[in-house]
DNA sequence: GAGCACTGC
């Protein structure tokens, strides 16, 4: 394999290594290894060989750019304890670099590497592959991700998801185990890769500190890493940034003149038409922004070339040609192309628009294909002599369909993918030479302070487009069709914002506050949060209990500090512990009762696995299927309505339909079958049932006596148990109340059916697709609301209006304790008791009264006194109750204060802040004559003196 | 009376 058939290319290359040693001085002081490496494309090249015999599958593969920059990494990672690489898809930086590490002796199997990926699939088959490569057994190279892993003690090498080395930080905040720790993808900015990179800010100075060195390396494909070298709070020291090229094929961009203004579906179709009718074989691939526009365009597409099984296995090659001569005189309105002379310059493409990133190898060596992009009056009549292989591909599509795309297409067809936004970092897709690109994206926007999410199409980033661009040049040289200008692409912004500036982040926060970081402002992210943001989440998690709340005393500029630094409480940390969201956090930490907890933790997984049923809406691709979808549709309804169970069940609403379908499928087995019988999501059920065990398996190290299991026949709940179920629901979803428009309040038509939330103006609805859409309860909780043509609640219960002050006091506004019913003693919690009339925070709906405990202040140690004095609170004092010399009534009477024995006992009980049972018996602790005095003056003097023997009146 | 891109613990 050492044979080197291109010599002088690899004493170039010799040349160049020399620079790479050099390190310059770039404008701002930053230091930066300037690499030049080869331009690379080309096979057979084998870079500076003496170094890498030890590498042997590197070697059959000769064309990963980072091998000859292995030097310069190392000399970086030896000199320094932070290195930033930067190289994009096909540098090979992800195999490489731990493979670099490794030989150099870096890990062992006390201290590993460990790298962080974005997504599960990457850390697996990325383990998979690296131990291949080094002939390495996946004892040594090993992953973990959410539910699964395969790491031993002898593990070197550990790949895994960015949220598996949050946990562990949580676990070990040293991060004992590794030796060396590599962020990849972090372009990405994903949010759990952002908390990373500023948690292991501090925990390598820490390490350094503790003589036991951590080195830490973020791997980027962009060079934007400004958020991470410019950050004087993140990084005291800049670190070196290191460039590594990439083996990509070049890749011609075209843009279009003109910019369709909405119809860019149809002018993908256009697009795609021309390129087949008149480009070579070679795949392609069309980025659209939803499933219903992939379907549509793949319907168009298959009715234009439509594809037989019976057609010959002849080229398309030869069916083009053909074509070719016999339609010449229709596309004269299109680009000439000659095949056999690769040199005709379109006929109506001015220059300016043309060849934006032409390689200078490839430049006369390539045909232009520039196509032009005016609309031609090409018919979408059948085609059938230039068979077109057309495939959808979105994330939501079945995996057996969506492997469809990896296997070669039929003999004598042209692949033609038409994908979501999938396919630009998710999936790679072998054989795409052309990439048409719309040059738009669906997105999820929330609204900052109210949560409510919406979609919305907006234009890409710069660097989304060259990602896109960039899937054409995987095997060979190719070609990115962008259905905008460039004047258009050069307003783009440059990148896209980093995730966790756009979404809420109380679980993040509520993980950042159990490993003690209170003053989350503070927090050294790569680019913060937005305040409001913040306040938010810190509110949600105060009302949830998870934090403790500030006092609310001292100026509001310090409340409003004070609120923004909350530490975390008992509970919180139990929540923090459950892998779910807060509010559903929540909810588990509250059904210990009434042995809820299988049905809370299966509610929990279905409401954190996404899309449980399979999408019906789509357009089809035929009429037959398009009848067949309905009557689906028609089945699957009628089959949540038995889920939704009966008589006071069905209150539960869409979280019963969910829990009956969960119950359902695992009682089946939880095969393909049932699921597609039943219009479940397959995917989607398997990741219940995987959540459901991590659920259990957690809930069970918090109680150590639940002894829960997961229960494949797990029994509907009963009436009681769904009740129960309901509050648990509320109790988490406590800033999701919503109360139905009364029939008084309608003022304008458009509060028919409306209800109305907290924190929205506008009126919000039952989703249609609830089983509650015709009900409307007068109170429901809802998981989310989506704005779409109306503001939508989804996943809705409904609840009872009694449960609201009972169960989320933080929301509720309390009146004074009413006189009837009278106050009471609560012998179980050693404290006064009162009902309270209530209204709801902001928009104050009157709620029932219900028994709390009295509010603080005077009247509750007046209330003690007397519950003290009739003998409710001590059993030893009930003796005295009956010679009591004034009635215990008098406590509360407003000229209680003439009698000097109530002022008395009145001031001794506040002197020690008793208004309740275990604050006495704290007092009597600290001082077994406490009372006594006070006491003394209610009894006969006769009996003073069997008082005293008998004080403190507590069981010795 | 409906239409949601993508992903991690």
């Amino acid at each position: 394999p050492l044979k080197l058939n291109k010599l002088n290319e690899v004493q170039a290359s010799e040349a160049e290594m020399k620079l790479l040693y050099t390190t310059s001085k770039l404008g701002t002081g930053k230091r930066m290894y300037q690499t030049k490496s080869f331009s690379s494309h080309k096979a057979c090249r084998i870079p500076f060989c003496g170094f890498y015999n030890e590498r042997k599958v590197a070697l059959f593969n000769p064309v990963l750019p980072i091998l000859a920059e292995e030097q310069v990494i190392m000399e970086a990672i030896n000199e320094n304890p932070i290195v930033i690489i930067c190289g994009e898809t096909g540098s090979g930086k992800t195999t490489q670099v731990p493979q670099f590490l490794y030989e150099a002796g870096y890990s062992s199997s006390a201290g590993a590497i460990g790298i962080t990926e974005p997504r599960r699939v990457a850390a697996v088959s990325m383990s998979q592959r690296v131990a291949k490569e080094m002939n390495l057994s996946k004892r040594v190279v090993s992953y973990q991700i959410r539910y699964e892993g395969n790491v031993t003690d002898e593990t070197q090498i550990k790949f895994m998801t960015d949220g598996v080395l949050l946990k562990e930080i949580q676990k070990d905040f040293l991060l004992s185990k590794y030796k060396v720790v590599i962020i990849d993808e972090a372009h990405e900015r994903s949010m759990y890769t952002d908390i990373l990179i500023g948690l292991l800010s501090r925990i390598v100075p820490l390490r350094e500190k503790k003589g036991l060195p951590l080195k830490l390396i973020i791997m980027s494909a962009t060079l934007r890493v400004e958020d991470f070298t410019d950050n004087n709070k993140l990084f005291s020291v800049t670190p070196p940034v290191i460039q590594v090229d990439a083996r990509q094929f070049p890749v011609t961009v075209h843009f279009n003149k003109k910019t369709p203004l909405d119809d860019y579906s149809g002018e993908c179709f256009r697009k795609v038409c021309k390129i087949h009718r008149m480009l070579p074989s070679g795949g392609i691939l069309v980025f659209l922004t939803g499933q219903a526009e992939v379907h549509s365009l793949c319907r168009r597409l298959r009715k234009a070339f439509p594809f037989q099984k019976n057609n010959t296995a002849e080229s398309v090659e030869e069916m083009r040609k053909f074509k070719k001569s016999r339609k010449q005189k229709k596309v004269m309105a299109l680009p000439k192309i000659d095949l056999d002379n690769y040199s005709v310059v379109p006929v109506d493409e001015g220059d300016e628009d043309r060849d934006a990133e032409t390689d200078d190898d490839m430049a006369g060596s390539d045909i232009d294909l520039d196509l032009g992009d005016g609309d031609s009056e090409e018919d979408e009549k059948s085609d059938s002599s230039l068979p077109l292989y057309v495939l959808p591909l979105y994330s939501l599509l079945a995996p057996e369909k969506q492997a469809k795309v990896f296997r070669p297409p039929p003999p004598g067809t042209r692949l033609c993918v038409v994908a979501t936004n999938v396919a630009e970092t998710s999936l790679t897709i072998p054989g795409i030479k052309y990439v048409v690109d719309c040059g738009k994206v669906k997105k999820r926007f929330y609204d900052k302070i109210t949560g409510v999410s919406s979609f919305r199409i907006t234009w890409i980033s710069q660097a989304s487009a060259n990602q896109r661009a960039g899937r054409a040049g995987r095997t060979e040289p190719g070609h990115c069709y962008r259905l905008y200008s460039s004047a258009v692409f050069m307003d783009f912004e440059k990148f896209s914002a980093p995730e966790i500036t756009k979404r809420p982040v109380e679980d993040l926060i509520l993980q950042m506050k159990a490993l003690n970081i209170e003053k989350v402002i503070n927090f050294p992210f790569p680019t913060p949060p937005p305040t409001e943001a913040l306040a938010a989440a810190e509110e949600l998690l105060i009302a949830l209990g998870a934090l403790k709340e500030p006092p609310m005393t001292g100026r509001l500029k310090q409340q409003l500090a004070a609120k923004l630094s909350c530490p975390i409480s008992p509970l919180g940390r139990i929540m923090a512990t459950f892998p779910v969201a807060p509010r559903y956090a929540k909810m588990l930490a509250l059904s210990r009762q009434h042995d809820c907890l299988p049905y809370t933790i299966t509610i929990v997984s279905a409401m954190t696995v996404r899309e449980l049923f399979e999408e019906l809406d789509r357009p089809a691709v035929s009429e037959e299927e398009t009848a067949e979808l309905k009557g689906k549709k028609a089945r699957f309804l009628q089959i949540q309505r038995i889920w939704a169970g009966q008589g006071s069940m069905q209150k539960l609403g869409d979280l019963m339909v969910m829990l009956g379908a969960v119950g359902a499928c695992e009682y089946a087995g939880c095969t393909r079958k049932f699921c597609e019988e039943n219009g479940l999501r397959y995917k989607a059920m398997l990741e219940i049932r995987r959540l459901r065990g991590q659920l259990t398996t957690a809930v069970n190290s918090v109680c150590t006596d639940a002894g829960l299991y997961v229960d494949p026949k797990m029994k509907p709940p009963t009436e009681a148990q769904a009740t129960y179920l309901r509050q648990i629901v509320l109790a988490g979803l406590g800033d999701h109340v919503a109360r139905r428009v009364q029939a008084e309040e309608l003022l304008d038509d458009k509060w028919k059916n409306a209800y109305k939330t907290a924190l929205l103006d506008d009126p919000v609805f039952i989703h249609p697709s609830s089983v509650l859409f015709k009900q409307l309860p007068e109170f429901v909780v809802y998981q989310e609301i989506v704005e779409t043509t109306k503001l939508y609640m989804k996943g809705v219960s409904a609840v009872e209006p009694e449960w609201i002050p009972a169960l989320l006091p933080p929301y509720c506004h309390f009146g004074k304790p009413l006189e009837n019913p009278p106050p009471s003693y609560c012998p179980e919690t050693g404290r006064v008791r009162c009902h309270r009339p209530s209204v709801f925070y902001r928009v104050s709906w009157q709620l029932p009264a219900v028994e709390v405990d009295y509010p603080e202040g005077i009247d509750r140690y007046k209330y003690f006194a007397r519950f003290l004095l009739e003998g409710q609170i001590i059993k030893k004092l009930k003796s005295y109750s009956q010679y009591l010399l004034s009635s215990p009534l008098i406590m509360l009477k407003t000229w209680s204060k003439l009698q000097p024995r109530t002022e008395a006992l009145l001031q001794a009980l506040v002197a020690e802040n008793c208004d309740n049972r275990d604050a006495l018996l704290a007092a009597w602790k600290k001082n077994p004559k406490y009372l006594l005095a006070a006491y003394r003056q209610w009894i006969p003097e006769a009996m003073h003196d069997d008082l005293a023997q008998k004080w403190p009146p507590i069981a010795q």
